[in-house]
Parts: structure tokens; sequence; C-alpha cells
DNA sequence: TTGCTTATTGAGAATAATACTTATTAAGGA
DNA sequence: TCCTTAATAAGTATTATTCTCAATAAGCAA
């Protein structure tokens, strides 16, 4: 609920001896901003950034992408073949799961607090320390299954 | 619990036109037989392949695993950056999910029966075909948490 | 069993997402 | 304000996976 802050992920940056830059800023704000359901590939936020006027690299996207991962305040979703896509990671109660048509990638988003549950709890027995926990339900949609399309 | 015989696997390939090929019966085998708990990529399954005097070409075995994780046989992990992992696609009582250190890919499977129920539920009410439902749980495990290590 | 159609294979080339390299810039702390 | 070094930008390199195409063989019908 509570928004994830520009000065938390300062502070959180500072303690591993990391920095804050505007990059890194803007991008979590993006993310912030994203609207319910949206998911963004480096490409897709590569492509936002400038339209938005912000000219921030394509390494220095990777680079944060997979900073902010590893830190767990994005998550990363595997929602189409060959790239993935990025979303902010959010407690319950707007955390969530994915149901995807593995033919045309069509994704429905979904709740489940038992999962969460399942996944803090299973986390903790093993004293992992619990960044994401995703249910991923690969599937075929109901038009792909009329579809005659090989595969 | 009732293995996946060649005998199967040649019906629902000829049921779409498709054909059973002995690399594709070989293939199964092999996953058949792969202990539990193991995970092949492309590579492992190849140079597997290769050891046991099989030699069946890279081509074909991406082919394969795609196929196969299409129609459900196998499915598809993402245990570790850059390339995935497939392991057959098992119903409960045998059927489980992964707890994964995102900085060394240590593996932890683990068993819960209501997520499997609750991923058919979902799956059945949007009227989608279920093929696979995966809990994800991303994480770092304790002897990562203690490296100093950057990232 | 034989022959035909066409799905599949193997080899190599092509693609594309992501990681790496390095000179330059700038964040954070003293 | 200065210094150390983390981070950026641009370009290059890597590599898992897909594509292309000629040769092969599975499935089917006669
Ligand atoms: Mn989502
Ligand atoms: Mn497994
Ligand atoms: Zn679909
Ligand atoms: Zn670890």
């Amino acid at each position: 609920m509570t928004a994830y802050t520009a000065t938390a992920l300062k502070s959180e940056l500072n303690e591993r001896g990391w920095r804050l830059t505007p990059q890194r800023e803007t991008i979590l704000q993006i993310f912030q901003d994203l609207p319910k359901g949206n998911h963004l590939s480096a490409e897709d936020l590569h492509n936002l950034l400038q339209a938005e006027g912000h000219a921030i690299s394509l390494s220095t996207i990777y680079r944060t992408l997979k900073l902010m991962a590893r830190m767990g305040i994005l998550r990363e979703l595997e929602l189409a073949e060959g790239h993935k896509h990025y979303e902010i990671n959010q407690p319950s109660p707007h955390h969530h799961h994915h149901l995807i048509c593995v033919k045309c990638n069509k994704t429905i988003e979904f709740k489940n607090d038992a999962i969460l549950k399942t996944g803090t709890r299973t986390a903790q027995k093993e004293g992992y320390h619990l960044l994401d926990c995703q249910l991923m339900i690969h599937a075929i949609c109901p038009a792909c299954q009329r579809s005659l399309l090989p595969m």
C-alpha cells in the first residue's frame, strides 16, 4: 500500500555502498506510475523513457532492471519467449499471479493470498531471504484452442 | 503415477498430424529416467545424449523441448539466468515447485497440492487449457546472504 | 508391401537479448 | 570542496535460440 519512495531506495542503496542516481530514480518512478496490469520489457522501458524525454542508455536500463529485481523492488516475469518483463513488486493486497497463454501470450492477472503465504513460509523455513513469489500458469487460451495453426 | 509411454506420445502427435520419431522417443525416455530433482538445459540434454551414443542435433533438441513443453509433457523452468531448464511434468503427488537462490541458483523443490488446485481452478474458470502450473520463489540462500560479493 | 506426401532432421548461418569493456561522469562521504 | 570509486553511455562481444534448406523418413493409402 505504502509507495516505495526514492528516499527509501537511496537508503537501501547506500547501506550497501551503492548510489542513488537520477536514472535509477526515474526508472523507479516509471514503474510506480505504471497502470496496473502493465509489464515492461527492457526495450519498452527504453522507448517509454525516450518518449518522456529521458535519454537513459540501454546498458543502464538492463543494469537497473537486474539490480532492482535482485533487491526485490521489481519482479522479473517470463510473459513471452525471448525476453523478460518487469513490474513493481507489491505486497498483499496488490500482490498477484499470472495465467499466460503460451501461444499468443495473452495474460490474466489473479490474486491469491494463500500462495504468498506459502512462499513466505517456505522461504523462511529454509532460511532464504524472500525476494519474489510468483505462480505462473502456462496454458492455452480459448481463442488459441480454436485456432488451427501448428504449435 | 502412470508413466507417459511412447505409445501415448505417438497417439497425441498423430492426432495433430505430427509424427513420432526415434529422436522424440529417445528424448522422452531421457526425461522419464531422469532422477528426481534433476533439470536439464538444452545443452545438458545434448551432452547426455552424446554420452549415451545418441547423436541428436541441437536443432532437434531445441525443437523437441519446445514441442513437448507446448504439449504439457515437459515443464520449462527459469532456474538460472540465460537459459531454460526442463523436467518431466508430472501430476500430483509428484508435482512440485521451486525455491531458487537468485545469486547461486541453489534450488529446493517442495510440494503443495493446494497450489496445483488453484492453478487448475483458475485456468478452468477462464477457459484456458492448463499445461503447467509452477510457483517460483525467488530468494537469497543462507550462504549467499553471508557473502559480501556485490549483487 | 510399395509409393507418395510432407513432417522432421541435421548442419550451418542468422538473430536478438543481454552482458561486457572502457573512458568519462558524478554520488557520497570526509 | 575534494577525493574515491560507483555508475553511465556507447559501442562491441557473447551466446542461447531460431531460421533456412536440402536430405531423410513417418504415416497413410492403394
Ligand atoms: Mn502483473
Ligand atoms: Mn523440479
Ligand atoms: Zn492464446
Ligand atoms: Zn545462494
